[in-house]
DNA sequence: GTGAAAGCGCTAACAG
DNA sequence: CTGTTAGCGCTTTCAC
């Protein structure tokens, strides 16, 4: 069967009896048009299902009215059942949608990747970018700001050469309070299973705790992940290897402390009793944890919304804050 | 700063001293152009910085080169730690990537927001539509075939309208053998938990646990969720309440088995000694849960490659299967 | 208030 | 092998 021959402003404009012109003014609702003649194009609009060419008209307006959300990561740790991405989805989703633009989700793990994006973003596809996850010296964000891309970055970039605006969340003042409490509950060896050292998070969060214990008299006891649940699992077991009479592990990221629990129950550690446990992000897998994970909430929906947000004034002309810090907050369950 | 106007074909034409159909011939990879001119124009793209178009060339050529897999579902269950998006996404992503096509996440759950996924595609932005996760009678596969616009489901339609081929997995195969691992190990009580009844994967479950009883002498008990881990939770009260002498449970999906084995816990039942537990899709959870969960795999990864690769085939106007359908497979872990 | 006409940036015949 | 020409479907001055 041929597809049926999409209808165009011509075919409609004939139908209605007017112009190319009026029937386009209808279309966008442009107010100087009699009623009369709105009623008549609207029907015909009706009738044929007539549905405006994006390229088309782009092609004129230089807008397409649609926002790219890129995740500079693997899909499967995107879709990871870390909450994080999915929260930001979402406010950058509702965010969107109050403006009436769509959101375009992207992923780019590999250089080839990255380069697709790119073409696809100065290619014109989308009036905005937003870019999150990002490892090391991203080159996007600068590379598209350069082209004339509204950009907005989720963390803080790497890329000293990258002037775009960015949103993130206190990760010092998270950490800190996971920390202290800690300290306050008389843990003595207090550990850390650090995330990925070529991400902002997983630098900052690091930095925040050495500079928690560096007050006390403390040791540092550091092991790296990549915030993924097996690379808990492994970093808890060089942890215990370290320093067998460690009480007490600040973990940067939810999935990761699930990991860790698993570890410490293998080798007969009790949680809280034996060593506390404190997370990141709090996702809602923390809830449902053996026991219960004490963790530091970020407001992942915020972050999404503020991105979005930041974008759309960008689009606008209007001037944005060059960073947006949002607060965490710790979420005190039976883990530590 | 002033946006750096784009340059167009027209530039590049000018500093190679060529035509723009040379230009356009040497970028979109002819053959049949001189040595000598390939490089003059290439260096001309290289120097000026272009990047074709994407609005005006698929104004022409009516193509994008991008394909939207959209899910019928808010964000928060796409993006919920059920690994079994994720895995169609990744599978998309993979066999699109080898395409050379650009992947384009939507996600709609309301009424307004199928609204503009149809506009969205009806109006040209891209060359194919995958749907999944549908709820109930979904109209946008039918509306968009008749738009001409190849589609392709994830699952069977409920839509008897909808004429589009669907890729799904073998439910009755996958639950038939866990049912019959409950029996065989000689549970006398088996329940389930059933997955939504709006959607495939909850009502062809149902009814392959009750098809796998019939043949025995147990009667069936059920509890309806809807895939939430929370829902899971739930449900296990209610079944424990109907029949507090159940000593197995099929769950329909891992994330609810993962709620009612929370349940099971604070009701002091141990698993699998007094009640076995057998979920389905086998995610990256499955093999952290307490104890590790006997599931149901089902090759989310290739449902999205085969969806992939049956728009890809219909947009290259060959034909397709109206139906794949994919094996599971019972995986035994501690659980049941 | 409405129509005519120009042109957005590109590809695809068709000549040469 | 390369250039010329004619649109793709739409918005937007500019007249009327």
């Amino acid at each position: 069967m041929v597809p049926p021959a999409r209808p165009t402003l011509e075919a409609v404009a004939q139908r209605a009896g007017v112009s190319r012109a009026t029937v386009s003014r209808v279309v966008n609702g442009s107010p100087r048009v009699a009623e009369e003649i709105q009623r008549r194009v609207r029907r015909a609009v009706e009738e044929l299902g007539y549905v405006p060419n994006q390229a088309a008209r782009s092609l004129v307006t230089q807008r397409t009215g649609s926002i790219a959300l890129v995740f500079s990561e693997e899909a499967n740790r995107v879709f990871s059942d870390d909450q994080v991405f999915p929260g930001i989805i979402r406010g950058v989703s509702q965010e969107l949608e109050a403006a009436d633009r769509q959101l375009v989700l992207m992923m780019a793990h590999s250089p080839a990747g990255h380069e697709r994006i790119q073409r696809y973003a100065t290619g014109g596809h989308v009036d905005g970018v937003l870019i999150a996850s990002m490892h090391g010296v991203e080159p996007l964000p600068a590379t598209l700001q350069r082209r004339g891309i509204p950009v907005v970055c989720g963390g803080r970039s790497l890329d000293r050469a990258n002037r775009s605006p960015y949103v993130d969340v206190d990760h010092a003042g998270g950490v800190g309070a996971a920390v202290r409490r800690l300290l306050d509950t008389g843990r003595r060896r207090i550990a850390t299973i650090a995330g990925p050292q070529d991400m902002v998070a997983g630098i900052d969060r690091l930095a925040a705790y050495r500079a928690a214990l560096r007050d006390s008299d403390r040791r540092s006891i550091v092991a790296v992940g990549d915030f993924t649940r097996d690379s808990g699992v492994v970093a808890m077991r060089q942890l215990l290897a370290d320093d067998p009479d460690l009480d007490a592990v600040f973990v940067a990221s939810d999935l990761m402390a699930h990991g860790a629990l698993r570890t410490l129950r293998d080798a007969g550690r009790r949680v809280p009793d034996d060593v506390a446990v404190i997370g990141f992000d709090d996702i809602e897998l923390a809830r449902f944890t053996e026991p219960p994970l004490t963790t530091v909430r970020q407001p992942v929906l915020d972050i999404g919304r503020r991105m979005a947000g930041q974008v759309l004034r960008i689009i606008d002309g209007q001037t944005v804050e060059p960073a947006l810090v949002l607060d965490t907050e710790l979420v005190v369950r039976q883990s530590g």
